[in-house]
DNA sequence: TTCATGGTTCGATCCTCGTCGAAGCATTCA
DNA sequence: TGAATGCTTCGACGAGGATCGAACCATGAA
C-alpha cells in the first residue's frame, strides 16, 4: 500500500457534489466568479468559498482576483482531460441511469472541453484530419504532432503556426470524448481551431453552458473543411 | 449545473484513503483476495468488505467468486487508463510533497500498468516505437495503429498478432504515464509485450507490488531491440 | 458431522465534513 | 465619507459514512 502518488486527495476533491458542478461548469473554459460557480452549484456563497479554497489548495483550480472579484479557472488542460475521463468512467459504467438532461443531446453534439471543441463535430475533424494524413506519432510529451501536409492544411485555414509553435503548450493532443469514446483534438491547436469556429461566425456558445451551436452556414464549412472520411 | 455524466460519484469511491489503496493494489493487474485488499489498505474484513461493496456498485471492481474466495479486479483498462491519470495530476500539483517511498524509483522505472508495461522502460519502447515509423494515428476508438514495418516488427518479435487483432479490444493504446508524464503503449499489444517480456525472463514482478524487475539479461535484448530514437 | 476459514451483515460509535447564519474585510461607487 | 457589493472567516449544527466488535452464512477439510 500506499504505492505511488496519493490519489485519494484527488478523488476527494472531486467527489463531493457542489465541488463536482463548480468543476463540471469551469469545463467550460471561462473564468468565472465565486458567486457565479456558487449559483451554478445550487450552495450559498460562504460553503463556496470553503470549497474553492479545498480546490486552490489542491491545485485543480487557480484564482486571479480582479478588483472585487475573484476568477476561477481550472488549473490546466491535464486537469480538463482528467475531468473527461472520469466523466467516460462515469458515462459508461455509471449504473447505466445517465439521467440524461434536457440539454443532453446538444451536449454530445458539441461542447467546449476547457479550451478546445469536443462532442460529436471534434471526433469527426479528428478522423477526417487523421485519413488525410495530417496527423502522426510523435515522441514529443503529446506523443501527437502534424505532418507537412498538415501544417499545409492549418496554414492554409488562416491559422498562425508559427505563433502556436513558438508557445510553450504542445501543439497537439489527444483528448478522449466521454459521449463519443473516441480521441478529438486538443492542445493548442484545438484552441485555435475553437477560436477560429467562432471568430468566423461557424459556432455560438449557449450562455452559461458548455454546449456549442453550429450555426447553419458554419455545419456547411466544416462539413467541406473536414469531409468524413 | 448537472451538466453531463456524474462525475461525483466516481471521484467519492476514488476519494476514501481505504478504496484507493485498493484500486492501487489492484492496479497491479492481479485478482487479489478480500483479505488480501484488506491488510494492503490497512483495514479489518468487514470495513473492506463494505468498501468492496461500494466499489462493485460503482462498477470500478468486478468480482469473481472461486470456492470460498472472493477475487476482485478492476473493472476494465479504462478504470487503470483514469486511474493512472489522476496519479499524474497527484504527482505534479499534490503540493509537491510527493513523499517518495523507498520503491518509487523503482516504480519509476518500470512497473505494472493493470496488464501492461509503465514507467521509464515503457515510455522508452514507446518512443523507439514511433520513430521507427511503426506507429500511426488511426481512427479507431483507439486513436492508434501498427503501420505495416510495424506490424512486421511485432511479428518478428514472436507475438501472435492475428490473435490479438482478432479480439474484441483495441490492438493499441496510448496510456499516460504519471511518472515520466509521456505515452506508454496500452491495449492488447501492451499487454502481449510484457507477457513476452516476463515469458522470455526478461523481467520478474516484485511480490505484492507494481514494481517490475528488469533483468541483466533482459536489459541487454530490450536496448538492442528498442533502441533510443 | 464437526471444525476451520473466508466473507458478509448488523449495530453502535465516532468523527469528519458539508452546510448555513452572522459578522467581518475589502473594494468600488456615489 | 458613507453605502453597496463581493467574498471570507467564525461558529454551530447535523448528516453521512468510515470503522470495528460480534454474530451470522458459506464453503471446504477432517
Amino acid at each position: 500500500m500506499k504505492e505511488g502518488p496519493d490519489i485519494a486527495r484527488i478523488g476527494a476533491l472531486i467527489g463531493d457534489p457542489a465541488r463536482a458542478n463548480i468543476l463540471g461548469a469551469l469545463l467550460g473554459g471561462k473564468a468565472l466568479t465565486a458567486t457565479e460557480l456558487a449559483t451554478e452549484a445550487g450552495i450559498t456563497g460562504q460553503t463556496a468559498s470553503s470549497h474553492l479554497k479545498k480546490l486552490v489548495d489542491g491545485s485543480l483550480l487557480v484564482q486571479t482576483k480582479q478588483g472585487r472579484h475573484r476568477y476561477f479557472t481550472l488549473a490546466g488542460p491535464e486537469v480538463a482531460a482528467v475531468l473527461e475521463a472520469v466523466m467516460g468512467l462515469a458515462a459508461h459504467k455509471g449504473h447505466l441511469r445517465v439521467r440524461t438532461g434536457p440539454r443532453d443531446p446538444a451536449m454530445r453534439a458539441a461542447r467546449v472541453c476547457y479550451d478546445h471543441l469536443a462532442g460529436d463535430m471534434a471526433v469527426r475533424i479528428f478522423d477526417s484530419m487523421q485519413s488525410r494524413g495530417f496527423l502522426r506519432v510523435t515522441q514529443e510529451k503529446s506523443g501527437l504532432g502534424l505532418t507537412e501536409r498538415g501544417e499545409a492544411f492549418v496554414c492554409e485555414a488562416g491559422i498562425d503556426l508559427k505563433g502556436l509553435k513558438s508557445a510553450r503548450r504542445p501543439l497537439c493532443r489527444a483528448c478522449l470524448d466521454w459521449s463519443e469514446r473516441r480521441s478529438h483534438l486538443a492542445g493548442s491547436l484545438g484552441a485555435a481551431f475553437l477560436a477560429k469556429f467562432q471568430n468566423e461566425g461557424w459556432m455560438r456558445r449557449e450562455r452559461d453552458s458548455r454546449v456549442v451551436q453550429i450555426t447553419p452556414i458554419g455545419n456547411e464549412r466544416l462539413v467541406k473543411l473536414f469531409p468524413a472520411p
